[in-house]
DNA sequence: AACTATTTATAAGA
DNA sequence: TTCTTATAAATAGTT
């Protein structure tokens, strides 16, 4: 169809291959529109030329993520499944790691110990005798900081006190308020407490944890993942 | 281009309009397959006809994977996106799961406790506390199951000796053989300290870890994820 | 981009 | 479906 006929073959000359290419293009696209009205048929065309253009054809009402799944659906072929694949298995290698954490946990809970060789066994007691002593470490540190701060706060109140107390006492000498012997027990209270203290911080483990095996610290949902 | 001009309207005659796309198909396929060889492209073509039916035609040397994932790259389309973020969704949810799992694993280890607070920090001495014996309870029994097996055993070997010893004395009153006192010995050596044997296992907790607070129990890899 | 001689596609019929 | 064929449509080479 043209002034000689040609043979079907790559046309070397680029200038003439662009100028087919874009006659015949457009041809194509004609046809499918064609086809799709004609036929009522869904069409989808995606073309690359050689110098990398794209262009697409999609009849009217027809989505191309939509084409795509029936095409995956009919040819069987998973288009993605190499990306799907790879975050499969990062999934399945976080799910493992997310178990053996789990494990760990139990183990570190005195749980699931059945599995344990003696020297696992040994293992697991230091180290939880460690853990324990710098836990306890720390919260003696919390203790006394916060005993310290206290002592500071005390201290500056009762300063507060004496300078408001001895305002009053040079405005007015012959004073009947009795504000002294009342604030200053309160004080002395709040100092006993603050300076000794440890019976208000029971924190030594005492037997008086009525559920002991079934108390959890910062108790996850091991069921999940 | 036929014995007669058509408008380009859905055919309405069923037979015909099913007759009619066989047909364009085929000229459509042709097209492609003229243009993909003429110009050096690439052509992706699906269709499916209004009964339903799929047909395709792609290129040689083009992957219809590839074709699509460069027509996203073009597009700007991310076909997968619904999936895809489905997937990552989990993934970050695993790995914050992870990450808390990891972080209650330092704390029972004593490490990362300075934003507990002080309820917490007793919760956690005492799971602790409540840990170490539940561990220390298994590893007595683990013990006491060992040296039963091993008083088993011993006995069984005293009696399977004794026997022999006997049927060796039937057999030869007069033998010069000195197996009696010297096997005698053994024996009893053997059998102390399977009873006691104390000193064999120090389990108790000994402060001869030369390195307390780099020992870890069933490391993992805590950079991981 | 337009023209047009010629090839090619295909509508209708068998 | 396939073949035939008259005719419409597409397009190669040219301007």
């Amino acid at each position: 169809m043209g002034r000689g006929k040609i043979e079907i073959k790559k046309i070397e000359n680029p200038t003439n291959r662009q100028v087919t290419y874009s006659k015949r293009r457009l041809g194509l696209m004609k046809k499918a529109k064609e086809l799709t009205v004609l036929c009522d048929a869904e069409v989808l065309i995606i073309m690359v030329s050689s110098t990398g253009k794209f262009a697409e054809y999609c009849s009217p009402s027809t989505e191309i993520k939509r084409m795509f799944d029936r095409y995956q659906q009919v040819s069987g072929v998973n288009l993605w499944s190499a990306q799907y694949e790879k975050m499969h298995n990062t999934l399945k290698h976080l799910q493992e790691i997310n178990h053996n954490l789990r494990k760990e946990i139990r183990q570190r809970m005195g749980e699931n110990t059945e599995g344990l060789a003696m020297e696992e066994l040994r293992g697991l007691e230091q180290s939880l005798d460690e853990s324990l002593k710098l836990v306890r470490n720390r919260k003696y540190h919390v203790i006394s900081t916060q005993t310290d701060t206290y002592k500071k706060k005390l201290k500056n109140s009762h300063e507060a006190y004496r300078n408001l107390l001895h305002e009053l006492e040079m405005r007015d000498e012959s004073s009947e308020y009795v504000y002294l012997s009342e604030g200053h027990n309160n004080y002395e209270e709040e100092l006993a407490l603050a300076n000794g203290a440890s019976h208000l911080f029971a924190f030594q483990l005492q037997p008086n944890q009525p559920n002991l095996h079934g108390f959890r610290f910062n108790s996850h949902d091991l069921s999940l993942a």
